[in-house]
DNA sequence: CGATGCCCCTGAGAGC
DNA sequence: TGCTCTCAGGGGCATC
């Protein structure tokens, strides 16, 4: 999926677009994503007015003027992509819905924002504002990990005494959210952390270390607006550009990066995923 | 409770 | 050209 900096990306595209406007209608063109859509979805998002667009680890928030916020996840394949009149005067055209075009905003102002998700691992629901926290997309996540909550004290006391590796409990929503497998294999390589160390055998100064570098790497990506694989745009169309970033992810075969290190990154499957890292530098 | 596989779905690319 | 196989950014659920 787009991890944490596709979705701020596509938040940040979206913004000028959404908040602050009035959604005239919304085409839901199937039942369902990954779950059904929530009862009434197109007329409650009809004639609403979007307050303001939030993200909460990987999903998507928009608080809706009718109580509601409206949360979208991304999944492996989502894109929010906009057409139509943009506020600063821009146009893209608009194309006949496709394939994989499943729902499709349109503001007071004349934008449109499509939903495509080919795979349709994606998901959306409707909650009231009030009671997000209760939402089953958002209950038990971890702290933000760009936020202040989330600090070397905090995460070596998750990682106390777990005897799953280092890779899975950052892949753990519980435990901090928002990371996903390329930036975990990033920010691990960055703090020189093999994946394959167990979460609870991590030194303390290699979890301060990696606390700093998780930051790092995501507030990294994000500045490039993201990563661009296969699937993932920004709200714009554009591509992200942080996969020229890689140092360790999708980089199996090539020469560690790492100043004086002479390694080669390997791929490993750790849980089913790969994982990318250099043995040589990463302990 | 925690760890591990399997599964949802479509499409791209490799190999034959 | 076309078939088959593997793989893909996520995460819920069954099972042990």
């Amino acid at each position: 999926m787009p991890e944490l900096p596709e979705v701020e990306t596509v938040r940040r595209g979206l913004e000028p677009v959404l908040a602050g406007q009035r959604l005239t209608h919304t085409d839901v063109r199937r039942p369902d994503l990954r779950w059904p859509f929530p009862k009434n979805m197109s007329e409650r998002l009809s004639d609403v007015c979007v307050m303001q667009l939030r993200r909460r680890s990987k999903v998507l928030l928009a608080d809706l003027d009718s109580g509601d916020t409206l949360l979208v996840h991304l999944g492996m394949s989502g894109r929010m992509l906009i057409e139509g009149t943009m506020p600063g005067g821009f146009h893209h055209p608009q194309s006949a819905p496709g394939k994989h075009d499943h729902v499709i905003f349109h503001t007071e102002a004349g934008a449109s924002i499509t939903f495509n998700d080919p795979r349709r691992f994606g998901a959306m629901d409707l909650w009231p504002t009030a009671e997000l926290e209760t939402h089953r997309f958002l209950a038990n996540l971890g702290p933000e990990p760009l936020g202040n909550d989330f600090n070397a004290p905090y995460l070596s006391g998750r990682l106390k005494g777990k005897g799953s590796t280092i890779k899975s409990a950052l892949l753990d929503q519980r435990i901090v959210a928002g990371l996903g497998n390329i930036y975990v294999c990033e920010a691990l390589w960055r703090a020189g952390i093999s994946p394959k160390r167990l979460a609870g055998k991590v030194s303390r100064p290699k979890v301060e270390n990696l606390v700093v570098h998780i930051r790092e790497t995501l507030a990294d990506a994000i500045a490039a607006g993201g990563s661009s694989l296969r699937d993932y745009r920004q709200a714009d169309g554009e591509l992200g550009y942080f996969q020229h970033s890689f140092a360790a992810y999708g980089q199996e075969g090539e020469p560690c990066q790492r100043e004086g290190c002479s390694g080669i990154v390997q791929r490993i499957v750790q849980s089913g995923r790969s994982s990318f890292h250099c043995a040589r530098c990463q302990k």
